[in-house]
DNA sequence: CACAGGGTATGCGAGAACCGCATGGCTGCT
DNA sequence: AGCAGCCATGCGGTTCTCGCATACCCTGTG
């Protein structure tokens, strides 16, 4: 027993229209043979005939004509679907799980939030900020999507084995000093500015990268150390000593603290690096293209296509 | 890559109101590999998931939700798309031509008209009057489609091989008189009543039933002869004489004439019988299930049911 | 921990459906 | 009569559908 199909709707709404089942042939990419089958499935199917035969072409029958209206009704309705679908599928849903080293988690990353919420509502974003070496173990364990981590000189050289590398930014390192300071007032400074200062350092697991004192100095002067990346930015603000800045964390430094560039061409930079599975998710993927413009809009994006 | 199919949409929706593909299955009368497989189709056609698999069942996503309510949305198209098809279905349209002798005609077939009108306004159909012969050729040559002529005693036994016999009813035959005449107020009268009567016949072609006196009588008194049955009936309401009257044309005596029964154990009665071509149309059987709906309004129907 | 039960995904293969190519038949025109 | 236009249908190659069987995962229970 034939039944109704969306093809054969196709079919008798466009033979309706033309009179003809070469000229809905022609239309729809079928063979005039195909058509003729389709119209007696379809007939078979509403029990009566749906198009009187002439030598020259068809003619609908009262049954037809019926047809090839509700044909228009259920066809679009087809469409709506499919355009809502559509619209969908270009939101995506679903989770996103991201991890970051600290100073990309202070402005970088939420940008990047920012931005992926509103492409995307229904995405769950969450973020998680952490060392290198354990950002990477929850990428490989697929219990982090998404990473953002320092590489370059004067870091360690991770495997990046299986993981691929999305290049994002090219670090502009900056120094951070106490708003009262007699460097915050200038556009720019130099590595013997820099020498008398007193350096506020960090400290943390094995492994992880060191924020030191400026890393072309040959003998810095070490005033104090602490893990705690928020607590060495307060330290600065309290005019105990200068601190090391990554330019993608400058927006974020606390009242009190003033980031100042350092021209040093000694220095050749660090570069943040996002890093995903090799077949990354669509909403990874996502993820990644929002953290690039949120680094172009640092003003500090790297601009190398991303391939994909 | 894969299409937007009724039955896809069948499947997405049933298993999003059931949460489970077993379930679905059972509800639609297929195998879960089946359901998989149907909703695995139309994810491709999405070109996104549309169900969460979980240990117990599945959940719909956003997409697959949105799918669902468009999928009622388009059976709902369409139900009603094969519901009025089936409305019309049973609703003939098309040309019919009926065919009937005289007495037949004046009453039975006008009626059996009035009904096939009613039930189904698109059909066509045309009536002409006629001598069963000539009625009998034209079935043959499928210039007409149904005919009524009248069986049986005193009639010619006619050759109705390779068509359909309809049996309709079994007549009553009567005579009509002038209202004025003596007879015109007797319930029933007798042959012996009638022995002295004039006797108004017709005459037609060769082969053709001929209306004469009343049957059984041994030797009647013939005044009249004419073929014209309007001026047969017309003679009679001018005090002519009297004539035979087939009892379903028994309501359509003109003014001035009466129809008289006619109460004579020797007379077995004629039948008038519907003819078809073997196989008749759907609208020629429509033809005679309203002749036959007509006959027994008339009062005179042979109740044997009609074989399908 | 082992096992049973519930539920989805997928390989394999048999049967059904689809549809292009070729051809037949009918009608209308010259 | 011949020809063109157009629908119907036989034949066969390809694709689709879906049941059966099996694999895998998760959850609950003893």
């Amino acid at each position: 027993m034939a039944e109704v199909t969306l093809v054969g709707l196709r079919v008798v709404r466009e033979v309706a229209d033309t009179g003809s089942f070469t000229a809905a042939a022609e239309a729809l990419g079928y063979t005039q043979s195909a058509i003729s089958r389709q119209v007696a499935a379809m007939e078979a199917a509403a029990g009566t005939a749906l198009f009187e035969r002439f030598a020259r072409g068809v003619r609908p029958t009262a049954a037809g004509a019926v047809l090839a209206a509700h044909a228009a009704t259920v066809l679009g309705a087809v469409d709506t679907a499919e355009r809502d679908l559509a619209g969908l599928r270009d939101r995506l849903a679903g989770r996103l799980r991201l991890g970051a080293f600290p100073a990309a988690g202070a402005v970088l990353v939420p940008r990047a939030l920012a931005r992926l919420r509103a492409a995307h509502p229904g995405l769950a974003v969450t973020i998680e900020e952490g060392a290198t070496p354990a950002l990477l173990s929850r990428l490989r364990s697929a219990r982090l999507d998404v990473i953002v981590i320092g590489t370059g000189q004067g870091l360690p050289d991770y495997d990046l084995g299986e993981l691929r590398q999305h290049p994002l930014v090219t670090d502009d390192l900056r120094v951070a000093v106490p708003s009262t300071h007699r460097l915050s007032r200038k556009a720019r400074v130099t590595p013997a500015d820099l020498s008398a200062e007193t350096w506020i350092v960090g400290r943390g697991a094995r492994g992880e990268p060191q924020f030191g004192a400026w890393p072309t100095l040959a003998d810095p002067r070490i005033g104090h150390t602490t893990r705690s990346w928020t607590t060495r930015l307060g330290m600065v603000a309290a005019g105990l000593g200068v601190a090391l800045l990554p330019g993608i964390a400058a927006d974020s430094v606390p009242r009190g603290v003033t980031a100042v560039r350092v021209h040093d061409p000694a220095w050749h930079g660090r570069t943040a690096t996002v890093l995903t599975a090799q077949a990354p998710s669509v909403a990874a993927r996502a993820a990644v293209r929002a953290l690039r413009r949120a680094a172009a809009a640092l003003g500090d994006a790297d601009p190398a296509a991303e391939p994909e």
